[in-house]
DNA sequence: TTATACAGTGGAGCATGGTCCACTGTCAAG
DNA sequence: CTTGACAGTGGACCATGCTCCACTGTATAA
């Protein structure tokens, strides 16, 4: 199929697929071209591309999702393998989230503290939001 | 004070106080210039400098802080100002952390599908790991 | 025939926040 | 007098993941 359908049932721009393409996330054979030039992508690029969305949906980055593919590739992508990469994932997710909730803290109480100390029109710069106390 | 000296006492790098500078955050002004062409900081950048530092630290990007450095500016950084941006960021910190928490529940619910559905040493292609089932 | 929508290529540009490099000048110690 | 640590400038480069551009060729319908 030529890429706009390939686009259209990936949910990928071209420009996407184009991008995945330079950097080898998928590959056209190189005689599977019409004759006017076109790329006919077989089959096989739609689950590609199909794949990579669920793996890129995980979380993984575009390297990690190369990766991947090529675990698939020489057929070692065995559930082991992949299971580890999921559960190394979770543990980098729940670092972040961890993060988040840490600085989420940070800001409220810097609210607090700016609100119990100062009134709306106050400068700010007393109340410790904007300088250091 | 040098800038060797100003980035000892703010932590940030030369290379990333000449970056701040580039990008407007700070600015020397054109006459502090020592004999040599060294650039005498004046205090006020120091003080500066850590408050870009407490800023940072509340998740702030670059971009942010020069516009809440600009309201302090015009000593329009009133508390109320501050605390509605501060707020801002802890909703938008709680839209990253539920993502990351859905994402991570992705991941579990892909694990466990795969290892309660094949062996360690199988090709996770059928656990939908990888592929769509 | 011409407009349009599609296909191809290669490369630039965006946001983010630095980091590093080359090349030059200055200053103090030995 | 040389060496080393510091200062200055301008610009390239990194990762990440696209997105857009120019320029060209092809197919199709009015």
């Amino acid at each position: 199929m030529l890429i706009g359908q390939l686009a259209q049932r990936t949910g990928f721009t071209r420009d996407t697929i184009r991008f995945y393409e330079k950097h080898g996330l998928i590959a056209v054979p190189r005689k599977a071209r019409r004759l006017n030039n076109y790329k006919e992508y077989p089959d096989e690029v739609l689950e590609r591309l199909l794949t990579i969305k669920r793996i890129k949906a995980m979380g993984f980055t575009l390297n990690e999702t190369q990766e991947i593919l090529d675990l698939v590739e020489v057929d070692q992508a065995t559930c082991a393998t992949m299971a580890g990469k999921a559960n190394a994932k979770v543990v980098a997710i729940e670092q972040k989230i961890a993060d988040l909730v840490r600085l989420r803290e940070t800001l409220r109480n810097a609210v607090k503290g700016c609100t119990t100390t100062c009134a709306p029109e106050a400068n700010a710069t007393r109340c410790g939001l904007v300088v250091h106390r």
